[in-house]
DNA sequence: CGTCCGCTTGACTCAGATCAAACTTGGTGG
DNA sequence: CCACCAAGTTTGATCTGAGTCAAGCGGACG
């Protein structure tokens, strides 16, 4: 269900917008009204612990949907933001779910869309739970890379991709040095090689 | 929708099942032919980090659901245990899938319920990145916590809470040990007071 | 009665966090 | 066109707190 079809299907419930900059699409807490989806460019869900810390806790992409657990939750409970030149579609809630619940086919390929979030999700705890830097790098790479891939170029900044594996920055490029340095890996600018 | 609603509701489609001890309901990989319902008792999903680390990615009290997001899914990606003593429902996948194709409220009543997982899971991941092993517990129990209750015991032990917030237990009983004299819990056995 | 397992405490280690500073790079605006 | 600013990148020095290993206690259960 890609994202303009949807946007067709629901007519007037669904506009598309364009931010020049970073912009807060809902902050946590505000009343859900809306479910977003990633025309082109990025969005990503942040919240922020008690010890100040701000957390990544998820990066949508061109196509994806954004927002989703927000239909059956009176308000967000994540922070929402589009990255400078994002298209972003809103779609309004009430006739997402008047749409899940008339057509039982649409409602089974939404429900596989949010089952997939709980995989990748667990998958990320899993990956936070490595303790070795170098290790936690891999297995994020491995994680983002299709079947035989090798090469691999973080969305945005290797900085807000350590944010995204829980990482500080710093953390990040040494552990990435003593990669390269082991010839797990080639730096190649921003993208890398995995495998010498 | 109750765990015993829906075995009526699936009638051959469903069996229940009681485990004398901890029991190993499916293993990461297999393939995907149940969704589980805890009756009474309980089930946790495990996975294992590539340093052995296992960790604890759910645990399902009586009246949940287990591995919803196994449906969507053609293999298992974690392990799921059941406790010992535990009852558990078995529902068959390809009821279910259909149930939900014809019926829209329950489409969404299912898909709510997994969405609620999706937001779960992102409090914990926020949680365990929240580095001070005091902060990170007094989290978990303000998470565990309904509004205004202050009394909290752990399903099962300790330990496992341990397990499930990212800890390792001696850190835990240390930390426990550190709030108790800075008067921000009281313990009296197994149960914690917060507050004082 | 013995074993298992949760609980508890101690001593030590170490990897990532933190603080600090310099250097690219790209974009803005005068 | 260049000065300037913001943000990402890189490296160094130091610190800290959770992990690890080790050992002892006590209750539950067969």
């Amino acid at each position: 269900m890609p994202v303009m079809d949807l946007a067709a299907r629901l007519g007037g419930a669904a506009r598309i917008e364009t931010f020049k900059a970073d912009t807060v699409l809902f902050h946590r807490g505000d009343v859900t009204r809306h479910m977003f989806g990633v025309v082109d460019g990025q969005a990503y869900l942040r919240r922020t612990t008690i010890e100040g810390a701000e957390i990544v806790v998820h990066r949508a992409l061109g196509g994806d949907l954004f927002a989703e657990a927000a239909l059956f939750s009176s308000s967000y409970h994540c922070d929402g933001i589009a990255v400078a030149g994002a298209r972003i579609a809103w779609f309004e809630k009430t006739a997402l779910l008047d749409m899940m619940q008339t057509d039982g086919r649409f409602a089974v390929a939404f429900c596989r869309r949010i089952a997939g979030q709980v995989q990748r999700l667990r998958s990320n705890i899993e990956l936070r739970a490595i303790r070795s830097a170098e290790d936690r790098i891999m297995a994020a790479l491995s994680l983002r890379l299709g079947e035989g891939e090798t090469r691999y170029e973080p969305a945005g900044s290797w900085k807000g991709f350590a944010a995204e594996i829980g990482l500080t920055h710093e953390a990040l490029y040494r552990a990435l040095k003593r990669l390269e340095q082991a010839k797990r890996l080639r730096r190649d600018g921003p993208v890398v090689e995995l495998g010498v």
